[in-house]
DNA sequence: TTGACAATTCCATATTAGTCGAAATAAAAT
DNA sequence: ATTTTATTTCGACTAATATGGAATTGTCAA
């Protein structure tokens, strides 16, 4: 993953509110979490709720799928794995390498 | 470390010129890059750069360090193990982990 | 086919971020 | 002392982000 995609994803995890949903969804797993279970948890308008999910599926981080009349938001593992791999790919570059990470399968 | 300041720090990060410098952070190590170096690299007004350095330093991402008239930036490893562990933490929370951490000695 | 529910889009507004020239500060060299 | 080098702070501007009420779209149930 180059740079520039890497710091616009960044910056959708740099936002307490997205940083919130995000962990939701982490915790939620494959299967996602429904909009208005998120809404419930973080107490916001949904209209301001709505605006932060549309940016972060702009970067890929989540998509969306309708099941009736809920939509459920699921986490894109791949693209996490993906902007994680970048971060340690710039860390180990270093004279000092504080992790190594390990894909499990 | 507490949400608010994970996603403050990610915010940091999530900035093309940031991460551009961030990664001259991590590649030169301990002994950190001079303000001119990141300058030459990254090739914008020095203004612009010392804005991001001092944003950068709020978050406790890296500090400076004056040696004669030069100074010199270091990125704070245990600042970003500390913000990996947490996005780990995260992830790890999850149904499926997509990853395990391991931290050096 | 109307009503309720789930969520988005639209719109307006307030706040914050990003950029960079010019002036200021700090340290060394002349 | 003055100049040069290194970098920051100030100030002004523009662009982007965040927020939330109101209107809208999509789906199901009675």
């Amino acid at each position: 993953m180059e740079l520039e995609l890497a710091a616009a994803r960044l910056a959708e995890l740099g936002h307490s509110t997205r940083l919130a949903i995000f962990r939701q969804l982490v915790r939620a797993g494959r299967q996602g979490v429904a909009v208005g279970d998120i809404q419930q948890q973080l107490d916001i308008p949904s209209s301001t709720l709505s605006h932060h999910l549309s940016r972060m599926i702009k970067v890929q981080l989540m998509q969306q799928r309708r099941e009736g009349r809920t939509l459920y938001c699921q986490l894109n593992f791949d693209v996490l794995e993906q902007l994680l791999g970048f971060l340690y790919a710039e860390c180990c570059a270093g004279e000092r390498t504080p992790f190594t990470l390990t894909k499990l399968e």
